[in-house]
DNA sequence: CTGCCGCCCGACCGATCGGTCGGAGAGAAT
DNA sequence: ATTCTCTCCGACCGATCGGTCGGGCGGCAG
């Protein structure tokens, strides 16, 4: 980050993402892009050829990392539990890492459907890594619904629940650092994030009783 | 909803909801909240000061049906888990019957730390009432856990997923359609959601082996 | 009838929006 | 030296932004 031998590109890309994460699409003008990345406004337009490409450009890198990061975990040779853990601390590891990312993501859920993704090629790469993720989880967790691994329930249902836990936790900002009593992204509270996340779906996806720390019985 | 009778400034508050919801603070002019509620965009600032206070008051209005639907249910003379139940049906109730709820939720997350809430007296009523339904949901799943009715674990974190879990969902729109393979408010999904969220609550939180369909024991 | 008041509007303001255009400057190739 | 390319910029465009102002209109009190 702040690198001396970045590209122009780069540099435009990284100052775009931390600005459109903080005020959204809209809410960021082409000037305050260019005074954050040290260029005049003209030369956005020579490396982006309008605000929207830009913007799908800064979301295509984000979903790209996030790709990249946790793909190649829903294909190791582990079995289901297993796999949840690692893809939940991956996550967060991501989202603690790069904390413009779960806004961005937040908001690319809002905004996406304004400008039709589906028109701007680079919307169309933006959609498919979405898809890839999700759809990889979703199958990673029927599977181990059906293999009896983990609780029969609704494997949609409960890529949602976990996309909230772990995204909407990391975009909470103010207000969760103000539940919680403390900041967010320090290393003791992201460790702490991981426990409770992955205990929290030890115990929802259980299909018999988790041990318990004081093996109470009824 | 589109009452003939509603007073302009409740048609203002009407229509404005549902188009910050839809493209937030910073991507909806006066002038098309003028033209959506049928009037000139002077007329609106005879209603409120500015942008911020119109926005503002949007936001209060939400919240406040929030908590009045919320807040009663905290009272109530039953059990913790008794309580988290209804407390969710309760508020998947609201954001199904209100489809801009949760999206607005969502973007005044990021949006209230831009124009310092504190300083407008609207801004201070909204950090109330969150405030408020934050912590009487915290309170009570800490009460909750110490009674050893639900299983131990941080309170605040237990909130940040309960809320991702639902207000996540519920603003998902077209991402979560196409996760879920079907609308996200017919009356059915919303069946659904509540059943699985509740169930998944259960089991997160349970002390002891949540009752399952086939009652396997270790 | 007169005057006041709440509600509304059209016209207008300076500022900023996304985007264009012509050219300046540096470096590499010829 | 010339030319081409890549990167960048200042000046400028029409449109729209949030917000102001003066006044019109209808109902209601005197």
């Amino acid at each position: 980050m702040s690198d001396v031998n970045a590209s122009s590109r780069d540099k435009i890309l990284e100052v775009a993402e931390a600005l459109y994460a903080r005020r959204g699409f809209a809410g960021v003008g082409m000037r305050e892009v260019a005074d954050a990345a040290g260029l005049g406004k003209s030369s956005l337009f020579h490396h982006f050829r309008s605000k929207v490409q830009l913007y799908l450009a800064v979301l295509e890198r984000v979903l790209g990392r996030i790709e990249e990061r946790l793909l190649p975990i829903l294909a190791l040779q582990v079995g289901a539990a297993e796999k949840l853990d690692r893809w939940i601390d991956a996550l967060i590891d991501e989202l603690a890492e790069q904390p413009a990312t779960a806004r961005m993501l937040l908001r690319a859920l809002f905004e996406e459907e304004e400008f039709e993704t589906g028109n701007w090629p680079e919307g169309q790469a933006v959609d498919r890594r979405l898809a890839a993720v999700l759809e990889g989880i979703t199958r990673m967790i029927a599977i181990g619904m059906r293999n009896g691994e983990l609780r029969a329930a609704s494997a949609p249902h409960v890529v949602q629940t976990l996309i909230g836990a772990t995204i909407f936790h990391f975009a909470s900002g103010e207000i969760g650092e103000g539940l919680l009593g403390g900041p967010l992204l320090s290393a003791e509270a992201v460790r702490v994030r991981k426990e409770e996340t992955k205990t929290f779906f030890h115990y929802g996806l259980a299909t018999r009783p988790v041990p318990s720390a004081e093996g109470e019985r009824s």
